[in-house]
DNA sequence: TTTATTAATGCATATTTTGCATTAATGGAT
DNA sequence: ATCCATTAATGCAAAATATGCATTAATAAA
């Protein structure tokens, strides 16, 4: 059954005149008489009782006239939903991200998304360092901005952003700035650090850090989450080195002292991932 | 768009490999692809992900094989329901009758009618005697039950059964056979008789029926309403002529009697009428 | 590298739809 | 009653669309 037939008998139910209608629908009376019995042949049942003077809705008739109303618009609107699926412009999809984003690069790129695409929806998931990848290449999750440079196959990642380290301290502590930091004045803090997890580029660069002033540090503890790492150094429990992104967080009673060390933000997809929202959030990201 | 195509789609969808889809639904995997493709090109949108190897869903397509099962069911209910209607076993009609068969000869007519169309709607009215016709021929109502033999142009009548008269007493009351009645006897009662309005053939009945004892009967109130009737002849403010019908009403405390006097049921309805259902109720009525 | 599998496509054929012209039925006017 | 204007249906040829067969091109697996 072709859903042009339906619309043309939806015509001639309002018009009841064949001329007319098929004048509306812009084919010949004949193509509409034909149109017309084809459709009631097919259901097995009289639209119209008609004579070659009159036309008129049969009681089946009448009752299809009202459903189909219903169901043509009903798929018109399944049609234009699907079309902005088609497009990405329309449609879900997950993210993680870093904790320490949450209140810097996120906001602005949520901004961004929802500005040009007021349709999407979006997930925000914080998923753990190792499950990451896993979670992005099981459908888990579609996209995930990380702090690390992988090398899967299939996953795609492009750097979007580049934070200082900084050294996160209580306000009441001697280290007022970067000078301030020796050796010798390092080695007597107590320190609470990321997970060492030993593949984090990272924690690498933390490493790295230390290993630059030649020490090796008192680690008090072991966080990966950075809020938790904030709430400790605040009452006092120790110092921590975080990208200073998390200064956007509000955080009183910390100070955070930049340190010529880089961590890069990347944004991580799968390879063979044709969902359009995908494309053109990447876009978005991309080009601005 | 063909909802044939979207057969093709749903099928697919469901496989996900042309070969097997098209040997399913009868067609070669070179029309089954072109069927797609048709339906792609229609929307303007991707269905499947596919290479030579892979067949998927994309999520446009997803989303409207969701949709799309719904909407093909929705409709093939209406199909059915709209084929029900076209065969008169679905539909609404509304009937008048008149009070005296309430009780015998209505619930008859519709058992028959539930048992051999139980799809069916039935709204039963009671309709003053001069708008029966009237509310006929506006649609109001689809079919009547008259005592009366009707001439108007565009209404077929057909006689459905014949009913005695009786002359409705008190149990009390010295009247006990068709024997006890005489001009004399009859003289002295008080009668309680429908409205005379001329016109109805019942009227005229009664009226002959005291013509052949030859005598103007003493009427102490006319009522269109049968029950009406019965309660003031159980209070014992007179005496009445009845169709023997109300025989059939519980009405405790009364005698009838028959008379030698019949009154014919006719049942009324517009020449014009294609309703199946008004053709598949006479149909039960006239042939049981 | 080869092979088997599988979706797409060129082409001829079959089917369906369309438009034109005409027919047949009907309500209204004379 | 009769004629006329209106209007839905229909025969026929042309156009558009769908189908099947055979083949092609891509790709995953051996």
């Amino acid at each position: 059954m072709d859903l042009q037939r339906i619309k043309y008998f939806l015509a001639l139910s309002e018009q009841l005149h064949y001329w007319k209608t098929a004048e509306k629908v812009n084919i010949t009376q004949s193509a509409l008489s034909r149109q017309i019995q084809s459709l009631e042949n097919e259901l097995g049942l009289q639209l119209f009782e008609r004579n070659k003077r009159n036309v008129k809705l049969t009681p089946a008739g009448k009752f299809l006239k009202e459903k189909w109303e219903v169901e043509l618009s009903e798929l018109e609107y399944i049609h234009q939903f699907a079309k902005q699926l088609h497009l990405g412009e329309r449609g879900t999809i997950t993210i993680a991200h870093p904790d320490s984003i949450s209140a810097s690069l996120m906001p602005d790129i949520l901004a961004m998304i929802t500005r040009e695409f007021p349709q999407l929806q979006i997930k925000l998931v914080q998923v753990l360092y190792e499950n990451q990848l896993e979670f992005l290449k099981n459908y888990k999750i579609d996209l995930a901005i990380t702090r690390d440079i992988n090398s899967e196959p299939g996953i795609r990642a492009k750097k979007i952003y580049s934070d200082h380290l900084a050294l996160v301290v209580p306000l009441e502590h001697p280290f007022k700035s970067f000078d301030d930091l020796s050796t010798e004045s390092l080695k007597q803090q107590k320190f609470i650090l990321p997970t060492n997890d030993g593949g984090s580029s990272y924690s690498e660069i933390i490493q790295a850090l230390f290993k630059s002033y030649d020490f090796v540090p008192d680690v008090f503890l072991h966080s990966e989450f950075g809020s938790t790492i904030i709430a400790l150094v605040r009452k006092g429990l120790g110092i921590a080195i975080l990208p200073d992104s998390y200064m956007h967080h509000q955080s009183p009673g910390l100070r955070f002292i930049p340190l010529p060390f880089k961590t890069d933000l990347l944004i991580n997809w799968r390879a063979d991932d044709h969902n359009p929202v995908l494309a053109n959030i990447l876009k978005l990201v991309f080009e601005g």
